[in-house]
DNA sequence: ATAAAATTTTTACGCGCGATAATTTTTGAA
DNA sequence: TTCAAAAATTATCGCGCGTAAAAATTTTAT
């Protein structure tokens, strides 16, 4: 059993024998005193058991060890995943992160930056709603105060930097693999998509079937928010029940539509598949979390979750060590790969 | 354009004609003052954007406005969704929610607790993850010093209240339904659940087959950890391809299950449906947000996520009003509702 | 109008820790 | 052993705000 905790800092330094300022040196930064001494105080730890007042040690403390994440949307498993995964970066460097979903709203992703300030963390991991859908001069603002990587969708100049997947690449893998092992595809999008990278997605699947000389194709459907498997479903049920589709072969701007209109395609007993005789193939971009078990697995591009948390914590340690500046914007695009399942 | 904010609340009081106590008053409670100075007030801050330091303010106050939700699994959008919920209400109610999850290890449940402490919120909203994952002894503690309302999964005794879905009436509608139009189910479930409530479940199954006279039949498959919906895809492979399913009507533990089982037969291309010759019928329990998009999609019984997440929350409100104790434990089971889908 | 009640102002202290400067001790190399 | 560099100690402030008590003011009731 340990002792009854202490009040204080002063009572924890007179009990283990060291001096105050010693003992917030070491809660500062471990490193920063001798082994010896550093040694006496952690078995003091082990012995009584204190943890310093962090209302306290923040408020005086130029540099918090605070780290703010903020996604535009975490019940979507791949901001859930990827939020994970830069959580768990964050604590193994020694850092609080702390968690922030806009859920799909301005309004929110404003407070947002609102607690953040006041959390006065050495730094910011931000995916923004995006350049349609953020409060542009807000953000702006705020990383004039904050240092900031954006990360998954950019704004141009917002930021110290950005990490992200390659859009471009996404497209280029899926079109190109569609068009050698059959017909080029078609293009599945919403009219108003609410994440950034469709606009991406969309232009890019322009340019290639530009450079590749095919004609494009674009379907778009009705729908708006985040309920991407929704708008794919229904938009697919309609596109199929009026017999829109000008090619059989599908590829969607992301999985989460992918998964709807999967679903819309079993429904009507439309078939689907790699190899299905008379069949649709349809592929993706993202390889969400659910990918593999869609009717039929999907054939998509996916991300590099464990390269793009890696890269943007790298990044921001890098700026917070700089003191805030980078000096040049950087933007990292990390290559997707091809992700081959039973659709397409 | 807005004033240059001021560095203190001193300053902010001068400049609003109103004295830096009776300031401090209204950001503790807007209420406590008259309303013609909250007014003058509230005009100034409008006027020149000042917002109190959270860290000095939180070093003295007994209570803070800060409340923690902790969830087993953020990756889970069930998790996910409630979480939303729940931030959401604490938010409009003037409280500073601040969201944790445990990614499925006990370690950083632990963690979690610590972290917790040193923000000492007027209140949590936990979803451990369970009698048999969770560390009670350090929970038990922590509930102690923190009050804390559980929800989703209960740990007799723990907490002051505990509010959830009645996994009992899950399984009992399920299964009263699938025998009332047909065979009577089987049960799919995991040999070592990571989530609670299937424990409660299989109990309750078991307990129902028994009332109703039939036959209990048990399909357990291996696998552990979170990933579900893999291990309802490899089980389902395997029980499939050995023929070891008793009946034809197939009710999995959960919805995350029930989705890898539904791609399992697909890939072995075993029909499944309501109404489908020869067809295997499949229902499950939780109403996961992409049930209505397998194939076929899921019939389930649905948590109503609102009434849970409001229960909690006003609970934990009433809690915090009492100062932290409601004399009885109280533990409210919210009735799930059925939803009919295409799969049984 | 006057007394009583409610609210605000004034004044002052303390919280727990970060930070600094001056002093003393320890360390490690010559 | 000697001495300079590194580290720890002592002493002392200040941060921004909560809080308490007493005095002054405003509001409400009579």
């Amino acid at each position: 059993m340990k002792q009854p905790k202490f009040r204080n800092m002063e009572e924890f330094a007179a009990a283990s024998g060291i001096s105050r300022p010693t003992v917030s040196k070491y809660f500062n930064d471990p490193d920063s005193v001798r082994p010896s001494t550093r040694n006496r105080i952690e078995a003091a730890l082990e012995k009584y058991d204190y943890r310093p007042n962090m209302f306290a040690m923040n408020q005086n403390r130029k540099l918090t060890k605070n780290i703010g994440i903020v996604v535009p949307y975490l019940a979507d498993p791949f901001f859930a995943e990827i939020a994970r995964n830069l959580q768990e970066r964050c604590i193994l460097a020694g850092f609080q992160p702390t968690l922030f979903s806009a859920h799909g709203k301005q309004a929110f992703e404003n407070d947002i930056l609102d607690s953040l300030r006041s959390l006065k963390p050495a730094g910011v991991l931000m995916a923004p709603l995006g350049r349609r859908n953020s409060d542009r001069s807000e953000i702006e603002k705020f990383c004039k105060d904050v240092p900031t990587i954006l990360f998954d969708s950019n704004i141009d100049g917002v930021g110290e930097a950005f990490v992200g997947s390659d859009n471009v690449s996404f497209v280029s893998q899926t079109v190109d693999y569609l068009t050698r092992t059959g017909e080029s595809p078609c293009f599945f999008e919403m009219t108003e998509p609410a994440n950034p990278n469709a606009f991406k997605r969309h232009d890019a699947y322009l340019a290639k079937m530009e450079q590749l000389g095919l004609e494009p194709h674009l379907i778009r459907v009705e729908g708006q928010g985040w309920d991407f498997e929704r708008v794919g479903y229904l938009g697919g049920l309609s596109v199929l029940d009026k017999g829109l589709l000008p090619t059989r072969t599908v590829l969607c701007s992301n999985d989460r539509l992918a998964i709807g209109f999967l679903a819309a395609c079993y429904e009507r007993g439309v078939r689907v598949g790699h190899g299905v005789e008379n069949g649709l193939r349809v592929a993706s971009h993202d390889d969400h979390p659910y990918a593999r078990y869609t009717c039929p697995a999907l054939t998509t591009a996916a991300h590099d979750y464990e390269v793009v948390s890696r890269r943007a914590v790298e990044s921001l340690f890098e700026l917070i060590e700089s003191g805030g500046s980078l000096g040049q914007r950087k933007e990292t695009l990390v290559t997707p790969r091809l992700v081959l399942r039973a659709s397409a």
